[in-house]
DNA sequence: GGTGGAAAATAACATAGGTTAAGAAATCAA
DNA sequence: TTGATTTCTTAACCTATGTTATTTTCCACC
């Protein structure tokens, strides 16, 4: 199990010695995942959360009406789950997929816990990660409110690296951004015209 | 300073003993702010969070065209702050206001890693608090794709405490739930005709 | 208890974005 | 490769929500 990916990210945010990055990576469980495959599917109760090494996911709940809203794509060194399944022992509403071959590394809610024992850092480290995404998320709220679908589109080809933005299908962009594909399509014609 | 609500508040989430909180509650500022008073001002690098303690305050940005987008209410035993300008100490694009006379316990973030330092479980507190909200967060990024304006309107007034719903101007309601307060009262006015 | 200013209601009109449908282009399976 | 599927584009038409303007209601303050 390579774990320089892993590091790497961990030490963004706290300082940990080999040794302790040796413990960390014992309590997670590596998985491959071909393309679309569900790691996590709407109706279960999901205890594990999820570290993209390889590849990139999408996070996405299916409305009443069948259509898909993508909540998150997780490339490359970003985590993923449904974190109110874990948190809150309850039914999941969301459904996890890989959108290309990737490979990710679980940790399972029970082991989480135990390693903020054994290594406190590690419970700095997902404080700090999870007030990072929270602060992203209000952000996105707060944009969906005052932007137009257009800004909304410039700002997420700006804020998305070019793996996601240019190597996913766009219906996905349409379904993160919040519009039908078709109107996706007219704004960018739109956009390239000008 | 009457520390019973805050207390009250720690321990639904973490066990702490009453020399704990004593400790914990050193950490905060009592701070008054009568009706429409300005808690934090955007363009400011914020340096603390608020415990909310007695009132009702709101985080709000100003769009280019000079729109209120409410993105947080905060009634009594909430927290509330601009995070983004605390984490990343930069420019505050949030105003933070109480909505009606209230009361806020204010701990400074030097003040809160000195606390995480001397009371551990106050780290799990509040690792807990933002995975909580960041929960919360997204399922109102999901919200606000698959609902109808209508039906935003309808979740609020069942999500929020009857303090909120029904004591605060609905034009406050409209930049939250992100519709105009003249379509807000169209919808009203069709909800309790039918 | 009256008065001035904010908030809410109403209504006519405007528009961003959705819907439906059909064809073109890309991707996939064998 | 080829045929079958899925995705993307285009375009005509539709609807939820926004805009502007006017009127009515609600309060805060004298």
């Amino acid at each position: 199990m390579d774990t320089t990916v892993l590091a790497k990210h961990i030490r963004l945010k706290v300082d940990l010695s080999d040794a302790e990055i040796e413990i960390v990576a014992a309590y997670f469980i590596e998985k491959d995942l071909p393309k679309k495959t569900i790691l996590f599917k709407e109706g279960i109760i999901v205890d594990a959360i999820a570290f993209v090494v390889e590849g990139c996911l999408r996070s996405y709940s299916v409305d009443e009406n069948g259509f898909e809203h993508i909540l998150q794509f997780a490339p490359e060194g970003w985590w993923i789950t449904d974190m109110l399944s874990v948190i809150k022992r309850q039914q999941s509403v969301l459904n996890v997929e890989s959108i290309v071959d990737s490979k990710v590394f679980l940790l399972k809610r029970a082991s989480q816990d135990e390693l903020f024992d054994k290594v406190p850092k590690m419970e700095r480290f997902f404080r700090i990660l999870t007030e990072n995404a929270l602060c992203a998320t209000r952000q996105r709220v707060i944009e969906g409110m005052s932007l137009t679908a257009k800004d909304r589109y410039i700002n997420f080809c700006e804020t998305y690296p070019d793996t996601v933005v240019n190597n996913i299908p766009q219906k996905y962009v349409a379904a993160y951004i919040g519009v039908t594909p078709e109107f996706l399509s007219k704004m960018r014609s739109q956009l390239y015209r000008s």
